[in-house]
DNA sequence: TATTGTTATACTCTATAACTATA
DNA sequence: TATAGTTATAGAGTATAACAATA
């Protein structure tokens, strides 16, 4: 009966806890298919017609050395289209296949979040999420 | 200026929340030559003389394949002492340089927690870690 | 000079399959 | 049969360095 000196760290409870609602997302997501990344992607591009790699980079935080290959996937996969903007930045916008697929990857990713909302108290869910941005916009 | 469509997304908040502090706690840990997984199990390791490794995978909900090499890093460096309970199984408690080590890991994680917690406003803390203990409890 | 996109590479965490030795 | 530990391997996300082409 060993003892948990864990319990009460918020960080450690903050990584169980993503990891756990990751593994979750992977799980639906992958009779599609697709990756979490790939799916938070195709929904950013779905928002936003002609967005280029850079700005894609800039929201997600994410390494522009990343974003390049991902790209590259769902254009081969003919969910996406480039669109040369100047000699070395292209806008990206979904394929008449993307539009459709996007619904599938929404319909997954709204079914999730909304499941994780139903394990709080209705009462405290914008705290909750309030606290989450502060704590990822604040580092 | 792009739309950023995931930013109510409560399980998109989390997954960055989580990076974030991962990553800040690993820069922390990186003057000790730990990477937070590591710094995870001692922590159990000191809070438990003699637990044996098939109790950290289920504490810690890891992959046993995983703690293996995991342990063997900590007995390498000459942290850990493994002791022969029945044929199969090892008890796994500090040596007494893991126990000067703990110490200082212990007092990066601490600063590190104290840091989030100071993210957020005192009176909403307790229902913070309690809504991040039910997603991870619940899936 | 700075920016965009790209390639190569590596690290960390997580996951599965297959195996041994022991209970 | 089931359990403890191990090895090998793979997938996913993240990270840095270096580069070509363009602004």
């Amino acid at each position: 009966m060993p003892v948990d000196p864990l319990k009460d760290y918020p960080g450690y409870a903050l990584r169980r806890a993503s990891v756990a609602a990751m593994a979750e997302l992977a799980r639906k997501l992958a009779v599609l298919d697709l990756r979490p990344t790939e799916a938070t992607v195709l929904v950013v591009i779905a928002a936003n017609v002609k967005i280029t790699q850079s700005e894609l980079v800039k929201m997600l935080d994410m390494a522009s050395a990343n974003m390049a290959p991902l790209v590259s996937r769902l254009e081969a996969r003919g969910l996406i289209e480039r669109e040369p903007v100047d000699g070395r930045s292209q806008g990206l916008s979904l394929s008449t296949a993307g539009h459709g697929f996007v619904a599938r990857v929404k319909k997954i990713i709204d079914a999730h979040e909304d499941g994780l909302l139903a394990k709080l108290p209705a009462s405290q869910r914008g705290a909750f999420v309030a606290a989450l941005r502060a704590l990822w916009s604040e580092s």
